[in-house]
DNA sequence: CGATGGTTTGACTTACCTCAAGAACAGTGG
DNA sequence: CCACTGTTCTTGAGGTAAGTCAAACCATCG
């Protein structure tokens, strides 16, 4: 898998279709690959792209991770998302036609980058692409109802819950351990992103870990109650599918 | 403009290209209005769909107005949005195939129905529809962002700022006064979708009249100082595209 | 090695919630 | 039109979760 250029078909990478939910055949993921550009691979801190560049593509997260963010007048930045391997960046650009929000690397990252007016152009031509693009839109504003959810009615215990146990299986659906990862973004950017003071975040994690729920050291997490964390996520985080719970002896690493 | 049955073409609404961006011309605008199925009116607390009903259709409120809210496990409610007329409802239920929230008249209220297969079909068939539906979604994540933001990161009275120039804004665009109007939700609605208790939110309105920045009498509202309340909502509100502000002498009424 | 930025910890403050009691309001039926 | 009833809204008193401030600690990195 060698790491060419800056552009160039991305042939070896089906990685845009693991952003998509499944359905589509061989042969429409083979289209979509050809339109794929690669990119350079971001070091930890590079910009992917800034508030207010022009909407031209949108982003799939090969490896590595980043957070997208906004910057209010007075510079103090709101993390509006992490995204991992298999995620996709930048759909919330399309309407406005230039990024509302920041990119950056939280670690090094590889990004394939998918130019959108052929993606659309595509899209039109293979039915099933048009109906996984608007299902991918329709979640991340799903996801995002959530997530306000948890901000305006859950307290900071149980917004670490959530958060803990959402990355638990976004690593899980990845085929990674769902009770021990690696969280690659630092401690203020958690908090910021669950509306916390930093102070606070240090202190749950402190509490969770006094609990005997998990152990942390730095960036390693090891989740060593799930169940516990899934009662105080309890209530909101119930979703109708029967996505399968941690609960229970795990089937993990 | 008589009211009919529950179906039929609804030729006389081009309603549903008020949800749209501009953009689409008056052909393509006919096609549209051509696959609407209009409902019978909805009376105040009717249910236009509940949590898991399956997905059929999104929504295009023609009058009145409905918001939309999830029911955890406990049975509390978490109120994700309203909706004007001119808006649309349902769009984040299309990945899942189910609505993932409740929507629910909030006064006597009027709604076109647009069969999703339908709509998916005619997408495809006018690039231009595919793109608005695009911009749509992205706009709803857009705006959800902010949100998560405005909850995040901004206290009490901001919070109501925001929201109230919002709905300055959005009555405005409807070509209604951007200063007087006549909010269609309780208060405990209004605080429960701002992460607030309804206490707090009766306080809020005390408050800024007493600052001199509104008038409130039950559900109608008068901004009398839209300056404030912009400074206020400040730093988040600030939109890169240059949408005109309330302040200075106001144009309204 | 010291410099820098993230993290932890403690002491203190406060914005908002909770509880509880009235007041205003909206239906509903006499 | 007016009582009657159930909501929604308002107001106050008091408690608490989480924020702020400040200092110590720790990792990373030139």
């Amino acid at each position: 898998m060698q790491l060419a250029g800056s552009k160039g078909a991305c042939s070896d990478c089906s990685l845009f279709s693991l952003c998509l939910p499944k359905g589509l055949d061989d042969e429409h993921v083979r289209r979509l690959d050809e339109i794929l550009q690669r990119q350079r691979p971001l070091r930890r801190g590079d910009v992917l792209f800034r508030e207010g560049d022009g909407f031209r593509a949108v982003y799939a997260v090969r490896a590595g991770a980043l957070k997208t963010y906004t910057i209010s007048r007075d510079g103090e930045e709101q993390v509006t998302g992490f995204h991992m391997p298999g995620e996709m960046i930048g759909l919330d650009a399309v309407s406005l036609g230039e990024h509302p929000c920041e990119a950056r690397a939280l670690e090094t990252s590889s990004i394939c980058e998918i130019p959108f007016p052929e993606l659309e152009e595509l899209a039109r031509a293979i039915p099933d692409l048009q109906r996984q693009l608007l299902r991918l839109m329709s979640k991340e504003i799903f996801q995002d109802h959530e997530m306000l959810h948890a901000l305006a009615r859950r307290n900071a215990e149980e917004r670490l819950a959530i958060l803990l146990l959402n990355f638990s299986e976004r690593f899980a659906r990845r085929g990674l351990s769902a009770t021990r990862f690696r969280l690659p973004m630092s401690r203020s950017d958690l908090s910021n992103y669950l509306g916390l003071a930093p102070e606070t975040m240090s202190r749950l994690f402190r509490r969770f870990q006094e609990q005997g729920w998990l152990h942390s050291r730095g960036k390693e997490i090891t989740l060593k109650e799930p169940a516990s964390l899934e009662r105080l996520a309890g209530h909101c985080q119930e979703r109708p599918c029967g996505r399968p719970t941690l609960s229970g002896p795990s089937s993990a690493d």
